[in-house]
DNA sequence: AGTAGGATAATCT
DNA sequence: GATTATCCTACTG
């Protein structure tokens, strides 16, 4: 037996539509500096006017314009008033497509994860969320339209190192149009998928 | 175990 | 001025 090498680049899968960039990122690993979390939950977004969950949906504004060039780029944004987001941009350049990276599990820089989190933080809790994985990450505003393909950036983003097994997939988390469209995808049964909250509605105070 | 509410600020209308 | 691709704490059972 042995472990098969992905067959197809990497950038080769990123330019594909949406949820197959996605499902292509699923065991795909991404390092800042000496820390390593292996992808097992991401959620695909399409381009303007075609979906109404994504940042791109109104057309391109300061903030999306990494989503409208090409693929393998970082698409780094801040929410709630206190939380990072990492997106991948996928698909040609031209079209604003990005994956929401939004689970992983830490496999290398341990330590370093733990003092970002906290101590007592479970292990498997490190990277279980997408601002959770920004911040064991350490990624921020500087990361925002850096490439995670050429070395030129603090992040790097390389091929499975195992087959990647069963891939589940369900509603996105969080948003409210397109909540049907079931373009959430994850490693089926791994414990670092984060759990799943409909959204909820607040109202003004 | 499950959920409700608050924190907190950039972004866009 | 409203909204937000979230997380943590506190509370109920």
């Amino acid at each position: 037996m042995g472990i098969r090498a992905r067959r197809t680049p990497l950038r080769t899968v990123l330019a594909r539509p949406a949820p197959e960039a996605a499902r292509g990122l699923l065991g795909c690993l991404v390092t800042a500096g000496d820390v390593t979390v292996r992808l097992t939950e991401v959620e695909a977004y399409g381009g303007v006017g075609a979906d109404p969950a994504s940042h791109a949906h109104r057309g391109r504004t300061p903030r999306n314009g990494i989503m409208f060039g090409p693929p393998g780029y970082a698409y780094v944004y801040f929410v709630f008033g206190m939380h990072w987001c990492l997106n991948v941009v996928v698909e040609p350049a031209g079209q604003a497509a990005a994956v929401l990276v939004r689970a992983g599990e830490v496999v290398d820089g341990l330590d370093t994860a733990r003092l970002r989190r906290g101590a007592a933080v479970p292990t498997r809790d490190l990277a279980r969320g997408p601002a959770r994985l920004t911040t064991a990450l350490g990624i921020d505003k500087s990361a925002d339209g850096t490439s995670l393909v050429d070395g030129s950036g603090p992040l790097t983003l390389a091929p499975p190192t195992a087959p990647v097994d069963a891939i589940a997939s369900g509603p996105r988390v969080g948003v409210v149009g397109g909540a049907d469209t079931p373009w959430r995808f994850w490693l089926a049964g791994d414990p670092t998928v984060s759990a799943y909250r409909p959204h909820v509605a607040r109202r003004p105070r």
